[in-house]
DNA sequence: TCGAACATCTGGAACGTTCCAGATCGATGC
DNA sequence: GCATCGATCTGGAACGTTCCAGATGTTCGA
């Protein structure tokens, strides 16, 4: 059953005995603790070296009542504005000595919840969430055992978790606003979106809209082929997309239609993904600080952590980027 | 210190006594065995909800000393190809009743070798590494400690280290057999890779090349604006590309500078990721079957884990998808 | 010279599980 | 009526740490 190779990896008790010490001297020689003299900490650091010794996490995380550690739950590996965050958060928890371990459960809304479980079950000190895919509840539920933060998405009320998360509706006005300085007046809203971040771009599209005085321009289109096709032929100018996704396809299929970008039309994108960057012509898109929102997220942790009660919901300004899509 | 609302969480025993009967009763009800009569496991599993009861996998793990638990390395969040591998080998190890926790590096050594250490060091009792840039070194010595599959990249011979991989040389060879047949003659390869599969699959592309008597036209370049450039003024009527990401930007290059594609230049792949179905003309690559890389990789462990000792590096033939791009 | 103070080290309990060896008890076979 | 058996349950050791309370030995001041 074991793996043939199985030699049973070194504990405290093998040091010790290895250096003629207890296991407990072993232990505190290891975490450098200051009451070990500096002889015999050094012997021991260079047994532990030469019988191949790792402390177990395990072991620790069990007696210590914490691990040190950070679960990040992740719905999407292959949208770059979660991976990013995720990236962000986890150099923000490496500046406090702490890791991160991400889990990752597609949209399937059972496994996500689970793998919050195992994560809390494993001792994960505290819960990024990178998903508006888990249910609310989950959360809820895990946030009595742990600290949890919502990133890019904002928690109810009073529910014990705390959220980072970037002015959705501002950055929707923000990109009605730069499109009506350019002159355009024909500005359609692309989404396909139900999710809440989806949800409040639109009600900012719309607001700025009726702020434009543009109220009877509104409109709200599905990214399909067929709507897509309609929305060009109908005298549209510009296009401002849910997210870079979109915004991406919507830059394909006016491309293929022989429009110009931008002198035909323009698309505008949300979230500054590499997608943004790289698409041709670059896109315009708005700007969510994600390097702010990991640091922060960790930041909401540690107090948490440190014995804050009260929850915190924090709302960063999103910031256009203008390219040359618009 | 701690969190304010740490209400400690219930254990086996808080369990137990709630329910009048012993934490071992408690165990075994709570996970099936047989001897335990209906009637007190209804009563235990009832108890145990109500007193939000879970297990504690490090303490399970301790105990066990296994965690049923798979680690997944991975030094790149934002190449499609990367997250699309991980996603098979999570979705293949949920068949075998494992979970799987992930690991994030970068492209930085030192830290991809700190997150290998951290899962073992958490129990984790397997490795799939899918990154090129873990030192091999520390793979080795990883995999005395517990078995170690590399995807995507194959490992030395005797190294204690299995691998799934596909055969670059081959896929390569199948891209040039493609353009020669379609006519084309002037086919360079564009790549910046010193890794591994970069260096397979230009040594791939060059034998293709001097098999079909073109040694002549063999062609090596850097994906940099200049470059390509001069690439496209010399009258390369093909452009292989060592992988998707690259590709785009060769397309991208292309058709800022107004060659039509494929009918000026023809553009290939490798990897076929989502770019690559994206891409506008959608990009012709090479397929490397990435669900079966999963459940291969899973396997490999899973034999180990049951004592398999010789190393096993298993190959896998790709193929060519063919698309507008050429 | 003696006790105190200090530096250094040790033993054992505890963390929450699993699992082995055995306890308990009613039913069964002879 | 007695040993045996099976079904059901229990106690305690163990996993590898950490950490507390204390042991040991050395040095110093008076």
């Amino acid at each position: 059953m074991p793996p043939a190779s199985a030699r049973p990896r070194p504990t405290l008790v093998d040091v010790a005995s290895a250096a003629g010490v207890s296991k407990s001297l072993v232990s505190l020689a290891l975490r450098g603790d200051a009451g070990v003299s500096e002889r015999t900490r050094e012997r021991i650091l260079v047994v532990a070296e030469r019988v191949g010794y790792r402390p177990s996490l395990t072991a620790r995380t069990l007696k210590q009542g914490r691990s040190m550690m950070l679960g990040a739950v992740i719905s999407s590996l292959d949208n770059p504005y979660h991976t990013e965050i995720v990236a962000s958060v986890e150099a923000a928890a490496e500046d406090s000595g702490l890791s991160v371990l991400l889990a990752h459960g597609s949209r399937d809304r059972g496994r996500l919840a689970d793998r919050v479980q195992q994560l809390l079950d494993l001792g994960a000190d505290g819960l990024v969430v990178v998903s508006s895919w888990v249910p609310e509840e989950v959360l809820v539920a895990a946030a009595r055992r742990a600290p949890v933060v919502m990133v890019g998405r904002t928690a109810e009320p009073v529910s014990g978790i705390d959220s980072v998360n970037n002015d959705d509706e501002h950055g929707a006005a923000l990109v009605v606003e730069h499109l009506v300085a350019r002159g355009h007046r024909r500005i359609a809203h692309v989404t396909s979106s139900t999710r809440p971040a989806g949800i409040a771009r639109r009600r900012g599209y719309e607001a700025a809209m009726r702020a434009a005085g543009l109220d009877d321009e509104v409109r709200v289109v599905a990214p399909d082929p067929v709507a897509l096709g309609a929305l060009l032929d109908d005298g549209t100018s510009a296009v401002f997309a849910r997210n870079d996704v979109e915004a991406v396809d919507v830059l394909d299929h006016a491309l293929d239609a022989g429009l110009r970008v931008p002198d035909e039309l323009a698309v505008v994108g949300y979230d500054d993904t590499v997608l943004a960057r790289r698409a041709r012509p670059a896109l315009t898109t708005v700007q969510q600080q994600r390097d702010v929102m990991g640091s922060r997220a960790v930041a909401l942790l540690r107090e948490r952590l440190d014995g804050r009660a009260e929850d915190v919901h924090e709302v960063l300004e999103p910031r256009l980027v203008v390219r040359s899509s618009s």
